[in-house]
RNA sequence: GCCGAAGUGGCGGAAGUGGCAGACGCGGCGGACUUAAACUCCGCUGCCCGCAAGGGCGUCAGGGUUCGAAUCCCUGCUUCGGCACCA
């Protein structure tokens, strides 16, 4: 990089990142200008956060399009006074470390921390401010200590419960992890083989008690996608709940309650059959004793079948009649029970009354087994008992209930309600609510992750681990190789344990929590990560809570961030903070694509290693260029080959802030006729740059932040070596550029700054402590505007003048040129449009 | 299938609320510097016709609203993301 003996005299020096940006780094490593100091409250606070990562081994171009962005708001938000906290840590349970560990052999634990090592060393290549004094690190007891804590509190408030449910299992392996089930045809990611579904106890948290809280995002600055995603996970549906009973017959005494969930109670005398999930409670006691075998091959089959196969609408419908029947309460009529695995046990109660009429799912079921369709819903212009080709589904205006007793006729929602109303003075139905959210499953039986801290005890049943034996320690020496359970399972040592509350022998729990279970909190932690009282320090959460500005990608829409709302609604109601939403604002970044538009992962080989670019361009190149690309949440594939264009400007703002009077070869011998008119129109440039750079900051709009930048500094390069360079005016316009270039590219604004001090013989202050600069409202303001003239909405000329002519100023002036009166071919306009003195359009007609 | 986002030069992209389409950058072409190259700098660069002045056409396609549409409305196509038998 060395400039060799025969480059131009007028040249000072290069601009070499390699050597500015580590020496700036430790500087403000010494300075402390990353730490925050948590209890000044002499001025406003800012908490920034950006999603943690995993620690995978290598940060690549992801974490750096993804924090990089997010450190130049921090340094803005400082500059304009904040109190800037902005923290990272380590996301270091899951997966992959176990992978990792059977793979190597080589520990979790060492493979993870080997891995957060290199990757603080990579963050600081970024020349982020993180405040590294609060990192957290998810694997540390001292943190996951306090996910057991949190978890006590949820079981003691009734909001952390264990039942059975299916989880994925395999046959070789056993218990999978939602993440550990792999393609569309659901394998395991191990051994390969088919992954079936399973009952087995597990640990929950009740989610779905919040489900109506969760649907209010007022008070949040949200992207718009981000709440429909959620809205429509939690999926709430108003209907009724209807209680059919069985049918006595040769077999059964009847009378058994059938509860079902339907959004369409005006439907009900369309009901010509009834289908239970083969889950359901019912099913056995139901079935005659005909069509026993049948149905038990039916409910065997449907245990084992992928939740693809089963969920595919492509599929076609499967099912079998119990051989029993159920009454409908509104007209006492008697109609078959089947079960049929496209009523899902999960989702309301577990069973439904069939209208193929007016339901696509039914229509299809009643088709296929030959069940009857009976139209109770019309459309105005169709009649009673038209045939219907598919169900009758969308609601048309003046659509009325037929063939439905004596509420024919009447229109379908105000029908609707009437039946409920009807059925419920005998309490044979209500209004319900029902949503599509489950509650979260937290078990993993994994080793790497917290160790959930209850022990199974013979006598006492379940019994949380006293507060006092927290940690409930994962242990270092298990052998988590081979196949099949957890591994924690056969290391005895920690299983075998005493009851806490009898002293007899006990076992104790060896599920290990799903890692969101950490990501649901662990900015709250940041806070203190030290504090030993409890798993945050309530008067450091009431300062800084919400979090200002969260970053972070989409895909955890309906994961990360709705557990984490989960999460801070729980904790509140245990009384653990005050807060009932984590994030203020949220912005979701795009995401970097390998070069082939694929996802980058290492076995793809698309991998762009951040590290070879620094050394080459330096990191505020690299900085800049992603924040330049392209929108910020949108993403991209990775393409480096406009990254010299970037390292050129930089290389532009070097030398108009050192060499302002060097001329470089080529350079026209530009002579500037009025030099204080240059000089006023670049102070006018710098202040409207400005402004501009200053909205798209907050806005966080960084593409065309650097594209403003970069004109300010073609314009001043413009006037290199004119005798407008080195005036006042030329310096305010480089020093502007400076600050607003210091959040985005820190290391080479700070390097010209200090030069600029020190030539100036001023004391050395870091720029990154400078005060966001002021624009001068009456440079901003337009003094001569350039006004498009078109005629019938097409441009035909344009005329300079100055600014707050009256209109009809503007329309002499307009009409007294040569193009326009060729354009209007000599007749006058029939009407001039004035668009705020910003445009004038004439039109003509004929 | 349902929900959401998006389609603009050779490429990445720019145009808060309808008002100069293509800012800025890449790439390309030409030039300056150089023995030469690299580096750097300057100029041109949506497409078509024209020596030029100038004109025509242009924001996925087709309609519409408007003095005026990349932007609003309708229909369709394509790509990406999410959900996927949720009664």
């Amino acid at each position: 990089m060395t400039e060799s003996g025969t480059a131009d005299r007028t040249r000072i020096e290069r601009y070499e990142p390699t050597a500015i940006e580590p020496r700036w780094q430790a500087r403000w490593a010494e300075l402390g200008l990353h730490r925050t100091n948590l209890h000044d409250a002499s001025r406003p606070k800012f908490y920034l956060l950006t999603m943690y990562p995993y620690p995978s081994g290598d940060i690549h171009i992801g974490h750096w399009y993804v924090k990089t962005p997010t450190d130049a708001l921090a340094r803005f938000r400082r500059m304009h006074g904040y109190n800037v906290f902005f923290p990272i840590g380590f996301d270091a349970f899951g997966l992959p470390a176990e992978n990792a560990a059977i793979a190597r052999d080589i520990h979790p634990r060492e493979w993870t921390m080997a891995n957060i090592d290199n990757m603080r060393r990579q963050l600081r290549l970024m020349g982020a401010t993180f405040d590294w004094d609060s990192e957290v690190v998810t694997s540390d007891p001292d943190y996951y200590r306090w996910n057991q804590w949190l978890f006590l509190r949820f079981l003691e408030a009734g909001l952390a419960y264990r039942t059975t449910a299916a989880v994925d299992w395999c046959p070789n392996d056993g218990t999978l992890a939602r993440e550990q089930v792999e393609g569309t045809d659901r394998r395991c990611w191990r051994c390969g083989a088919r992954v079936e579904k399973r009952d087995l106890e597990q640990w929950f948290l009740r989610t779905t008690k919040y489900a109506d809280e969760l649907l209010d995002f007022s008070g949040i600055d949200w992207p718009e996608p981000i709440r429909i995603m959620q809205t429509n996970w939690i999926g709430r549906s108003e209907g009724a709940e209807i209680i059919f009973s069985t049918a006595p017959d040769e077999q059964q005494a009847g009378g058994d309650e059938l509860r079902v969930f339907t959004t369409r109670p005006d439907t009900l005398f369309g009901a010509t059959f009834m289908v239970l999930a083969p889950e359901h409670a019912l099913v056995e006691k139901l079935t005659h004793p005909a069509r026993r075998a049948e149905v038990e091959a039916y409910v065997a089959r449907a245990g084992t079948e992928t939740e693809i196969e089963r969920l595919s609408t492509e599929r076609e419908k499967t099912g079998v009649a119990l051989g029993a029947e159920a009454i409908n309460p509104v007209n006492g009529e008697r109609i078959p029970i089947w079960i049929a695995d496209y009523v899902l046990s999960g989702y309301g109660t577990g069973a439904i009354m069939a209208v193929p009429a007016h339901d696509e799912r039914d229509f299809a079921f009643a088709r296929k087994f030959g069940l009857p369709i009976r139209r109770v819903v019309a459309a105005p212009d169709t009649a009673d008992d038209a045939a219907l080709e598919s169900a009758y589904v969308a609601h048309a205006a003046g659509e009325r209930m037929v063939n439905s007793g004596r509420f024919t006729g009447l229109p379908a929602d105000e029908g609707g309600r009437a039946i409920v109303e009807t059925l419920a003075a005998d309490g044979r139905a209500k209004p319900a609510v029902t949503y599509r959210l489950r509650d979260w499953l937290i078990s993993r039986q994994r080793y790497w992750g917290t160790p959930i801290p209850v022990i199974h005890c013979d006598v006492c049943g379940i019994v949380p681990v006293p507060d006092a034996d927290l940690p409930v320690l994962l242990p270092e020496t298990v052998d988590y190789r081979g196949s099949g359970e957890n591994p924690l399972q056969r290391d005895r040592a920690f299983v075998d344990v005493a009851c806490p509350r009898c002293g007899g022998a006990a076992r104790r729990e060896t599920d290990t929590m799903d890692t969101f279970m950490d990501s649901s909190w662990y900015w709250y932690r940041y806070l203190s990560p030290h504090f030993d009282g409890g798993p945050v320090d309530r008067a450091m959460v009431d300062r800084w809570n919400p979090v200002d500005q969260y970053t972070g990608g989409a895909e955890h829409a309906v994961m990360h961030l709705l557990y984490s709302r989960f999460f801070t609604k729980a904790m509140a109601d245990v009384g653990i903070i005050g807060e009932r939403e984590p994030f203020k604002r949220l912005f979701n970044q795009g995401q970097v694509l390998g070069i082939d538009g694929e996802r980058m992962s290492k076995s793809r080989g698309n991998v762009q290693d951040p590290d070879e670019l620094v050394a080459r361009y330096g990191a505020d190149t690299v900085r800049l260029f992603l924040m330049f690309m392209g929108p910020w949440d949108q993403g991209g594939p990775w393409n480096p080959t406009g990254i010299g264009g970037v390292h050129r400007f930089l290389n532009r703002v070097w030398t108009v802030t050192l060499e302002p009077h060097g001329r470089a070869a080529g350079d026209p011998a530009e002579v500037v006729g009025d030099v204080g008119a240059a000089g006023r129109e670049l102070r006018i440039a710098a202040h409207r740059t400005l402004q501009a750079v200053s909205a798209d900051y907050e806005g966080l709009r960084f593409n065309t932040m650097v594209a403003k930048l970069m004109e300010l500094t073609n314009l001043l390069m413009r006037y290199r070596g004119t005798a407008v360079a080195g005036s006042a005016d030329w310096d305010e316009a480089v020093r502007l550029l400076l600050l607003m270039l210091a959040p985005s590219a820190p290391h080479i604004a700070e390097e010209l700054w200090s030069r600029r001090v020190a030539a100036a013989g001023e004391p050395w202050r870091s720029i990154h402590a400078e005060r966001w600069p002021e624009w001068d409202a009456a440079l901003v303001a337009a003094r001569t505007v350039e006004l498009p003239i078109q005629v019938n909405g097409k441009l035909r000329d344009k005329v300079e003048l100055p600014a707050g002519l009256s209109q009809d100023e503007i329309e002499r002036i307009v009409l007294a040129r040569e193009k326009v009166q060729a354009a209007l071919g000599g007749k006058a306009p029939d009407k001039v449009i004035h668009v705020g003195g910003r445009l004038v359009n004439l039109v003509i007609r004929g």
